[in-house]
DNA sequence: CGCATAGTTAGCCGATGGGGTAAGTTTCAA
DNA sequence: TTGAAACTTACCCCATCGGCTAACTATGCG
């Protein structure tokens, strides 16, 4: 089936950034970058949680394209993508589309049903 | 801090929310039912999987308020929550905007140095 | 040089996730 | 009343997750 071949098919990008948003600390940083690049030290300073726990977390975001990272010096700074949550927000805009068209459809159902009623 | 204490909060709804997303069985199943509600053997007919491994996901979306269920004689019937990805959706567009946002602030500060250099 | 800063690597831990089987329950229909 | 259909329950399995500590590397600074 059509869903299945493209649930299983390795570009889907949706599962990864869909995981990377599911975690509070994850979607704290997205957060905290949005307003800037920022090292990952002064990215964790807020969270209560050893560093190298939290190195975890940049990994996945890095891992999942919603961040890039680049190293001078010691300091490995983390910056957002551009566009890059682009596509969990067109999944939940085609849903909602679709979900609305639906609903559409019923009230067109409902008023003709309605009419025929009457005759 | 205000991240950590909202994260903490047990009443946000992203983390279960992004986390019943974040499978493309679960994507799926979400997607059947933007066409109507379905009992859960036709939803679970198109995908591979033992019918109690297919149940948990199904549990696992009504536990976050994606979908809800009602059992009429041997059929249970599962049904889209309107609204539900809502709190989802917004997350997104908050950040787009406030990333778009930080792009003008970006464009306006270059433009001023731009000025500067000129006089 | 010597020491602090900023990450990194490696490994441990208990909990959860996503799959499976086997067997039980409830309902419908012949 | 018997049997199939449609779940449901109870368990097992192994991988991953999200946290930890300890020890290591590499860079900047006085």
């Amino acid at each position: 089936m059509l869903l299945i071949h493209m649930a299983n098919n390795q570009h889907d990008p949706l599962t990864p950034l869909f995981t990377a948003l599911a975690d509070p600390t994850r979607r704290a940083v997205i957060d905290a970058l949005l307003d800037g690049p920022l090292p990952v030290s002064a990215l964790a300073e807020p969270h209560d949680m050893a560093l190298p726990s939290f190195l975890k977390h940049v990994d996945k975001l890095e891992a999942a394209g919603v961040i890039t990272t680049r190293k001078e010096g010691r300091v490995r700074t983390c910056q957002l993508c551009a566009g890059a949550l682009g596509p969990a927000e067109t999944w939940l805009s085609r849903a909602r589309d679709r979900w609305s068209g639906k609903l559409d459809r019923l009230a067109a159902h409902l008023d003709a049903t309605t009419q025929e009623k009457k005759q």
